[in-house]
DNA sequence: CATCTACTGTAACTTTAGTTACACAAAGCT
DNA sequence: AGCTTTGTGTAACTAAAGTTACAGTAGATG
């Protein structure tokens, strides 16, 4: 483990700090649309992501879905963060959005390490700085931006994320994580193909230039 | 200043950090509307809310507004706790919903708490979380409810708020706070008034039993 | 008290999004 | 192959929200 550890976290965190996180953590590897935290859990472990993407989702008391933000390695999920210190059920879902590699961390450390090491304080803060920022974006993105335009900038993140340009997602896919219908999905995307900026495949679109 | 310290964060932090901030801190009293933060903003305090309330907004780049949630006292506002320690600009706008007290922690004090005090960590984290909490609570708000909902959301929460069961704002604030027209907040109240669940005048709302 | 400004009410219309329904095609299965 | 499931395209309609326009009225101001 201690390589995965190293190049993702060996310029954060102070040399005894990564022994530590090498003794206590336990590494993980899961596969794609693994579902690493449900809603309503009590969460007794901290994710460090050293590879892949996880993606954040919340859910309605109707069970209709929205996609927050996504993860990406050197980061963890300040949302866990704040229910390990809390001791409070999970707010939300994480989904493993790529195959992806974890170091699990047991939550007694949290507060112990950060009492002990500057850099874990650090780090803990500009996690949940990022996250606040990422759940501004998202905000934004709901209330500023028309469905158009928020399927255009899912479309970039997502394929960001996978580090491609293809998408493998079906309508229905992506109409859940935006929280519209699969029509509305399919409208618009017949839409952005018609002006040259996509192609449309079954289950799959080909990103041209947006 | 002391008593107010005292009074509503005296459970909180141990005698000594108690002291320290009475040494360190700077009582400031602001009136209602007062713009506490502006966006773009370097932020070099951290604000500690003793009494009153404080509203935390965002802008999108058309300068339309959008009320992210309200602080009240004994909070603290996590999104300049995330400035202050990545030295990066204020990315929201705080105006005092009420008059209000504050007391005013120069930043460079963040640091130095969090390594001494296990509850000024406490305090801090807790803080992140409630903040978290607050925004998913919006995007819930605007994700998921329609515009007739938010409003009735908002005309509760305003009124626990200011402890009175008048709100004292015209359509076109309210309108401003949740990111649409005059027209349609004027329309949905007037439904609402029709109902019985409140009673209209000008620049003043009463609610009756929402 | 006459005038002006700010606030509210409402109608009529447009735009955007959500819904229902159905046709058709690609992939999966026996 | 034939059948089934899943994914997509599209039309027609409804609902919600945003826009424009204008009238009326309560307060503020000179």
């Amino acid at each position: 483990m201690i390589q995965e550890l190293q190049n993702n976290y060996g310029h954060l965190f102070e040399a005894p700090l990564l022994n530590e996180i090498n003794r206590v953590g336990t590494f993980k590897e899961v596969p794609e649309d693994f579902k690493i935290i449900e809603i309503g859990e009590y969460v007794k472990v901290m994710p460090l992501l050293v590879s892949g993407a996880i993606k954040i989702l919340r859910e309605d008391n109707d069970g209709d879905e929205l996609l927050l933000y996504f993860l990406e390695k050197g980061d963890t999920c300040a949302m866990t963060l704040s229910c390990c210190i809390g001791q409070t059920k999970s707010e939300i879902r994480a989904i493993a959005e790529t195959d992806a590699k974890l170091i699990m961390i047991p939550i007694e450390k949290m507060e112990e390490w950060s009492e002990k090491y500057k850099s874990w304080r650090r780090f803990v803060f500009e996690s949940y700085h990022n996250r606040l920022n990422e759940m501004l974006e998202t905000i934004d993105s709901i209330a500023f931006l028309k469905m158009d335009e928020r399927l255009i900038k899912y479309l970039i993140k997502k394929a960001k994320i996978s580090n491609d340009n293809s998408i493998y997602s079906t309508h229905q896919e992506i109409a859940y994580e935006l929280h519209t219908s699969r029509v509305v999905i399919s409208r618009l995307l017949k839409k952005l193909e018609s002006l040259g900026k996509i192609e449309l495949h079954r289950s799959h679109i080909l990103i041209n230039n947006i």
